[in-house]
DNA sequence: GCGAAATATTTCCAGTGTAAATATTGGGCA
DNA sequence: TGCCCAATATTTACACTGGAAATATTTCGC
């Protein structure tokens, strides 16, 4: 149903107090998401609100519903950035496979340290939606980047399909766990109880070097 | 100030419409943390609120306040509550060493699976008091029955404390990392890849297996 | 038994996500 | 070219949240 007609004009909805903007955003998206990524990285995901967003970028609060739905929406998106930005930063060349095993392990942890808030959104299943096309995308190909790293170290004998799965699976875990367990500050204690500065990459190398995963 | 007298009466304030309860609720702490269990494991912890918890115990949604001050504290006494029972369930008995490791392994994987919402909460430091004391000795306690077990495993030459520590760490993060990528769901294609139906505790045991933390 | 401290309620406020109605604009098509 | 529709953005409204502050009730130490 119709307001009724306005007695003069609309009123010029005192938008725009100093300067015009167009009513169109043109990049909103991309802007929504910039400014998202900005949020997180300083402020933490609970800080990551669809209006703090809009605020940021100058735009309404449900602008952003147009192009990401909900929150929901806004998250799985970003998370699907970082994983393209992950398997771009796993992506380590090198001769060895088991040389550019430890590199990517290596690569992994310094991707959570650089990016924390961006990381552990990234494994936070319960605030993404990972049925989304783009994230869904995002996550296979990293999986298949740490797959592929781990099974190109051949093994001695030819081993069952649960072994070879246990092998991948094992060293992402051992990388997975030990960035989480950082980040959460669960190793602080350790790190702090060692003789000398030990910083946590020393840590790690010495994590890795002390892990064999094979038989 | 003083509210201008009443009329007559103070009116019964309408509270009580079936039944009296008493104003003090006399057991309000332990029944809030039992409510807010409940809450959490039958819908995780975005619906963990003070106001449902309020709800669930029928008092008004700022009585909790005088027992653990805000939701952070909720959070951080319940998570408390947790590690008292993550620590239990990790006191394995047995004469092997090496195996009472693998057995701890599989309890700590189990406890994750059995209480999945609380086990995210106990790792959800940004939503934690980790200085408050009931909390900080829960997880002290917990970190140190982990760390008993791994060095109880005697290394065949004397070690450095960092490689010590290393052992320790990596242990802690292997089954810490694959407890947090189940239950993100992160292994349920390797899963459903595999030949046959193989159980997430059949992965484990295999990446147990697969694992050796010495040198 | 009485006053202070503990415990609980009421009221209020600033945020939040989301739905629905409305407004504006640009692009496809006559 | 002009016009209508779909895309985009705003406004408004609502139900929820945590927390502060004032108030009410009860328990408990003395």
């Amino acid at each position: 149903m119709r307001r009724p007609a306005p007695r003069v004009k609309p009123a010029p909805t005192l938008r725009a107090k100093t300067e015009a903007r167009p009513y169109h955003h043109g990049e909103l998206k991309s802007a929504v998401l910039d400014a998202a990524e900005t949020i997180l990285e300083m402020e933490g995901v609970d800080a990551l609100t669809l209006r703090a967003v809009a605020r940021m970028v100058g735009v309404s609060h449900t602008a952003p519903k147009n192009h990401f739905g909900d929150l929901q929406g806004l998250l799985s998106e970003l998370a699907a950035v970082g994983y393209r930005r992950f398997g771009a930063a796993l992506d380590s060349k090198g001769a060895d496979p088991r040389q550019r095993m430890k590199a990517m392990g290596l690569a992994y942890v310094a991707f959570a340290r650089a990016h924390p808030n961006l990381f552990l959104l990234m494994y936070r299943g319960d605030r993404l939606d990972v049925n989304l096309p783009s994230l869904r995308d995002a996550i296979e190909a990293t999986r298949q980047s740490l797959r592929n790293a781990t099974t190109s170290v051949a093994p001695d004998v030819p081993l069952a399909p649960l072994q070879l799965a246990a092998r991948a699976t094992a060293s992402w875990a051992l990388v997975h766990g030990f960035a989480m367990l950082l980040l959460d500050g669960r190793l602080r204690h350790t790190l702090a109880s060692l003789p000398g500065e030990v910083d946590a990459n020393t840590l790690l190398e010495a994590v890795l070097d002390a892990t064999r995963v094979n038989d």
